[in-house]
DNA sequence: CGGGATCCCCATTGATACTG
DNA sequence: CAGTATCAATGGGGATCCCG
């Protein structure tokens, strides 16, 4: 006796994962701020402010705390004077370069379509 | 004389393309929404609603039509009575599987990788 | 230099009710 | 059923200043 058809559990799982991934890839900035990191191997706090065109400090800074709790980066602190601080994506984070590439194909694909057509 | 090294062109170009694609899947649900349509491949206004928990009539209404408008989803109304709308995923939405699959895949790995460590 | 603290605005979203 | 309308709240995010 059931009335509704069971609930797929396989999909609701995968929809679940993929609703992990986006809450850690969240706002506007993640994904470039990654790929900034990413292209240049190491960067610095203001060279990734300068970047990624249009962020502020306090921004930049909440974002790298998040990024760095998902283990997706690597904080490094110079005792230089003053003070430099370095940031390096974790081989974690390396992971999600097949992702970011994805979406850059499908980005540009998406712009063809949307004003070629 | 150039003090600061050339900005790279084509890495700016790919984090645009990035952002392109983020702009278009962003929100808590656009994401679980495509995949729910593409999982059921037709799916009415109702069906979605209770298949993205949480969202509210208001949302979803706003999502799918930005959906629409960036060509991913088609929207057809049925003359039933009462009415039912039946949304499903274009060609070009039907692109996006393999980005999905990545995130889902990449999703479980994190959810890993976080918990279990 | 690399942030933290504060102030403040407005866009996003939720809740609820209503309509064709 | 598939939305729309309206009101209210919240918090994302900018601007600015400050500090070790």
């Amino acid at each position: 006796m059931q009335c509704q058809p069971r609930r797929n559990e396989e999909h609701q799982k995968e929809m679940r994962a993929v609703q992990d991934s986006m809450d850690v890839l969240n706002g506007k900035w993640k994904i470039s701020i990654i790929s900034s990191i990413c292209y240049y191997n190491k960067r610095r706090f203001s060279d990734i402010l300068n970047d990624v065109v249009g962020i502020s400090n306090k921004m930049l800074s909440k974002e790298l705390k998040e990024l760095e709790i998902n283990q997706l980066i690597k904080r490094t602190v110079l005792d230089t004077q003053p003070i430099t601080v370095q940031y390096e994506l974790t081989e974690h984070g390396l992971t999600l370069k097949t992702i970011i590439n994805n979406l850059t194909e499908w980005g540009i694909a998406h712009h063809k379509k949307i004003f070629e057509q």
